[in-house]
RNA sequence: GGGCGGUUAGCUCAGCUGGUUAGAGCGCGUGCCUCACAUGCACGAGGUCAGAGGUUCAAGUCCUCUACCGCCCACCA
């Protein structure tokens, strides 16, 4: 037999363990009809992106759940693949090449675009790489990336199926609009958050009176350039009067009407609003509504434009310094008042959004969310926690149409053609060679890219390649019986981004759900509360704690810590936890390994035959299956916590603290040999889904050549070894021993004074079971003699040290304080007899249950039934107490 | 303006469907290098479960309100 280290060392295993699954292509998911399928789709990780804790936690969960259900005897497909992230890959290679002091326009699109490719090549896979490093068991042959040419095509032709449907558009619309990365974003990509700002007073003079005035607020005066009109309130007394007449524009000279509009808020500002149909969302509307001219006054790189007469080429904040300056030199800047106001900011730069006008590519939303809604309420996709379905609900309910053109480079190309000759819009899965309408052979792509969003909304079939082409046998049998997926796991961050997307491209095009059920773990803080991010500069590595504690410490740890769904709060210490108890769990196979000595040939099998086992083996086979039963229950409810700590509770503080202890007296025997083994392989097993690595290593040390155990079986649960009585037994004894320990240490009697102790008992059945473990207390007590038997001892403490030998007299009732305890019995007693006789009442009355109103049953919350089995317990506790 | 989460030991947090004496890890105190493990072992101290009402035979757990902390959504110029 091998030696084993006396510390872990994950360095030394878990590289060699991984390639080894891979070399028996143990990650390989295929179509059989035998077993029953379990499968995720990963939340494809940017290939920009490296591991950080927010990577590590969401797919430790989904590596426990395809490892358990893997061992259950589904089979179990992780999807992995990655997403080509078009704004954030373009930012990430625009910063590459400007080390060159080259822009991508210097390139050219084709061959910025081949640049990206090239640094996708070489940095797109590290996050696959890290992955790896983690444990995690996808089938890695099936790697999709959202920009493939087979996965590309998916995309298209739901592009074409979409607006044959009439579900896509084009039109102008005020989108939030990024000046740095010069593209329009959806409304999720542009988050708000709050700013101190200011709100200022300006005074638009009247064309016939410039003395006489009408005053306005804003936060954005730069805007004011492109102002129309100034909006009141048609029933705001104030104003009514002015309504039709004419304004002049400060600084610009444009005469602007004064129009009344429902959407004006008397009480905000002045209660008059200058309107910019053609930068902000709700001017747009009025200006719709009312016919206003649409003066655009920015360029598309927040800069001032030719409308801006004067401002021209200043950035949007430096005209803002310089309007306010102009306006109050001609004494039309009342005042400024300091707001907090909320903007849009771009997910990737930061930078504040600007509301721009402009022509984009729109999906309608509200026909897709319909069944999308429908399936949740009807509960057939399950939230986990349940608290996000209302989130979810309500966002669908209010959603708003998807703009998903972007305006950049790296992306999927919309497919739609204009002819230059015609004008005519083709939407086409392959370019056309000439015009429908004209003949014209001179054809132009659409230059924008779709949102990101727009390819991983599809990602739980499209990684099948859905739809089939004729032929295509192989993916279409896969995506039939791997599809629906099983369980979504994800980020509260992304379930409008993506998670609600993917439900309704689902059911659009699918005409199913992407998955049954979804399961939203909390945000990765530091131990501050703030989130982790790498600007901030508050990340703990995960790679660092793998290289330092490894990648099952890592694992276990965050497990154990983060409560489902709550937010976790992370500092380094925390992996100490999976870190020692990695090393508890190696230390307690390599001495059970020592226990084998030669004869390491036993029949393993044979520990079915319960009646030959001691007391203390039947303890931990009981022990052990009802956290088995704890574990798998947990997992199946996606209580990982739960499990972790159960799991961690039973190997260290039962089977190690205790059982192990018990055997060293008959280490040498068969049948503790073979509970030893038993327990620690099922053990291994147990633990194999949250700690990967270091149970394959010590399995491939046990005894007899065997298979991987990541492809062992989820050990059957056998409850006939289940036995409250034989635990509670034990329990006792348990406490007889921490209570001689307990006396010792007050007492400071020396470890290695041996002393005599003198219990005593009152209940034969304790006695029995003391005489049947007294080898175990002397041994675990270091008690040279023990004598036990009924009234022996004084009913009260009475023992005393001597110098040579210290004697301990214990009665067994006293070991808690016995006066104490008698009075708790006698209170509980008379609890539960006030109990019984209050509930047998209410069950006398035969009636109780039919003639009660159903709001006093609610109230209750007890159910006849629920009366009777209450009754039985307390009966039971009666009958204990006597 | 809506919605959600949190408030339990010195710290970080568990506690699912209400039911014996409210738990863990870390930290702290005492004693141990006992031949698997000092990444360890044994023992211990430490909690009026944010506050106030209510429902119930029984409330950390359910309901109502209050306070503080945090998050999300919203067309507050």
């Amino acid at each position: 037999m091998k030696e084993l280290p006396k510390a872990y060392d994950p360095r030394t295993v878990e590289d060699r363990v991984y390639k080894s699954w891979e070399q028996r292509n143990l990650f390989a998911a295929k179509e059989d009809g035998k077993k029953k399928p379990y499968s995720i789709v990963i939340p494809p990780p940017n290939i920009t992106g490296i591991l950080h804790m927010g990577h590590a936690l969401n797919n430790t969960i989904q590596d426990i759940l395809i490892r358990f259900k893997r061992m259950q005897g589904h089979e179990s497909l992780w999807m992995p693949g990655t997403d080509h992230a078009g704004i954030a890959t373009q930012n990430a290679v625009e910063k590459d090449i400007a080390k060159e002091n080259l822009r991508r326009q210097d390139l050219g699109r084709e061959e910025f675009i081949e640049r990206v490719w090239k640094w996708k090549e070489e940095y797109g896979s590290t996050i696959i790489h890290q992955l790896k490093k983690l444990g995690a068991s996808c089938d890695w042959s099936r790697t999709r990336f959202t920009m493939d040419d087979a996965y590309s095509r998916v995309i298209t032709d739901v592009f074409v199926r979409l607006h044959g449907k009439g579900l896509i558009y084009q039109g102008n619309y005020i989108i939030n609009w990024c000046p740095r990365c010069h593209t329009a974003l959806s409304d999720e990509e542009a988050p708000r958050k709050e700013l101190q700002g200011s709100l200022y007073y300006f005074k638009y003079p009247f064309k016939d009176d410039a003395k006489k005035y009408v005053m306005v607020a804003t936060t954005r005066p730069e805007t004011m350039l492109g102002d129309t009109a100034v909006a009141v309130n048609p029933k705001d007394k104030r104003y009514k009067k002015y309504i039709g007449q004419t304004l002049i524009l400060p600084l610009i000279n444009r005469e602007i009407k004064i129009i009344a509009d429902d959407m004006v808020d008397k009480k905000f500002g002045t209660g008059a609003v200058k309107v910019t149909p053609a930068h902000d969302p709700n001017d747009y509307a009025m200006g719709k509504k009312h016919g206003l001219e649409f003066v655009n006054v920015m360029h598309p790189d927040g800069r001032m434009n030719e409308n801006a007469g004067e401002y021209k080429d200043m950035d949007r904040f430096e005209a803002r310094k310089v309007i306010l300056k102009d306006l109050k030199e001609k004494n039309l800047l009342e005042k400024v008042e300091p707001h907090q106001l909320s903007a849009g900011h771009c997910y990737r730069c930061h930078t504040i959004i600007e509301p721009y006008l402009s022509k984009q590519w729109f999906v309608k939303m509200k026909p897709l969310a319909k069944p999308a809604i429908d399936a949740v309420k009807k509960g057939k996709i399950k939230f986990y926690p349940a608290r996000w379905t209302k989130v979810y609900l309500n966002w669908m309910e209010n959603i708003h149409d998807w703009c998903i053109s972007r305006q950049i480079w790296w992306g999927h190309r919309i497919p739609v053609y204009y002819c230059t000759q015609c004008e005519e819009v083709i939407v086409s899965n392959a370019r056309p060679d000439k015009c429908p309408k004209c003949n014209s052979e001179a054809l132009e792509q659409d230059p924008d890219v779709l949102d990101t969003w727009f390819s991983s909304w599809l990602w739980p079939f499209a990684t099948f390649y859905w739809p089939f082409s004729e032929g295509d046998e192989k993916n279409k049998t896969e995506f039939e019986y791997f599809y629906p997926t099983n369980v979504l796991v994800t980020a509260q961050e992304i379930i409008f981004f993506w998670v609600a997307r993917m439900i309704m491209a689902g059911f659009e095009f699918t005409g199913e759900i992407p998955f049954k059920d979804v399961y939203i773990h909390g945000t990765v803080r530091d131990d501050t509360g703030t989130k982790m991010s790498k600007s901030l500069g508050n990340v703990i590595d995960p790679l660092e704690i793998i290289g330092s504690f490894g990648a099952d410490a890592l694992r276990f740890s965050i497990i154990s810590i983060t409560a489902t769904g709550q937010d976790v709060f992370l500092s380094p210490r925390r992996f100490e936890i999976g870190r020692n108890f990695a090393n508890k769990i190696w230390n307690a196979t390599r001495y059970i390994l020592t226990t084998f000595q030669n004869d390491i040939n036993v029949d393993l099998c044979v520990y079915a035959k319960a009646a030959s086992l001691k007391t203390v083996d039947k303890w931990i086979l009981s022990r052990f299956f009802s956290a088995l039963k704890d574990i798998t229950e947990s997992l199946d409810n996606y209580r990982f916590n739960d499990a972790a700590s159960r799991i961690y509770e039973f190997f260290w503080h039962e089977f190690c603290d205790w059982y192990i202890e018990f055997t060293k007296l008959s280490a040498g025997e068969k049948s503790t040999q073979i509970i030893l083994y038993k327990v620690l392989e099922k053990s291994l097993r147990v633990l194999h889904p949250f700690m990967p690595f270091i149970t394959e290593e010590l399995w491939q040390n046990l005894p007899h050549e065997r298979d991987p155990i990541m492809i062992s079986s989820w050990p059957h649960l056998q409850k006939q070894f289940i036995s409250k009585e034989l635990e509670d037994d034990i329990e006792g004894v348990i406490q007889v021993i921490t209570a001689i320990r307990n006396i010792r240490s007050e007492w400071n009697i020396d470890q290695r004074t041996e002393i005599k102790v003198v219990l005593s008992y009152k209940q034969p059945k304790h006695g029995n079971i003391l005489k049947d473990l007294e080898a175990y207390i002397k041994k675990l007590c270091r008690v040279k003699a023990l004598e036990i038997g009924k009234g022996i001892a004084k009913p009260s403490h009475s023992a005393y040290a001597a110098p040579q030998m210290a004697e301990v007299y214990i009665p067994l009732e006293g070991i808690i304080d016995f006066e104490k305890e008698k009075s708790r019995l006698i209170k509980q007693k008379q609890e539960v007899v006030k109990r019984l006789e209050v509930i047998a009442q209410k069950l006398k009355n035969k009636n109780f249950m039919e003639r009660a109103p159903k709001d006093i049953i609610e109230k209750t919350k007890l159910s006849e039934t629920g009366f009777k089995s209450t009754l039985k317990r307390l009966e039971e506790n009666l009958k204990d107490l006597s």
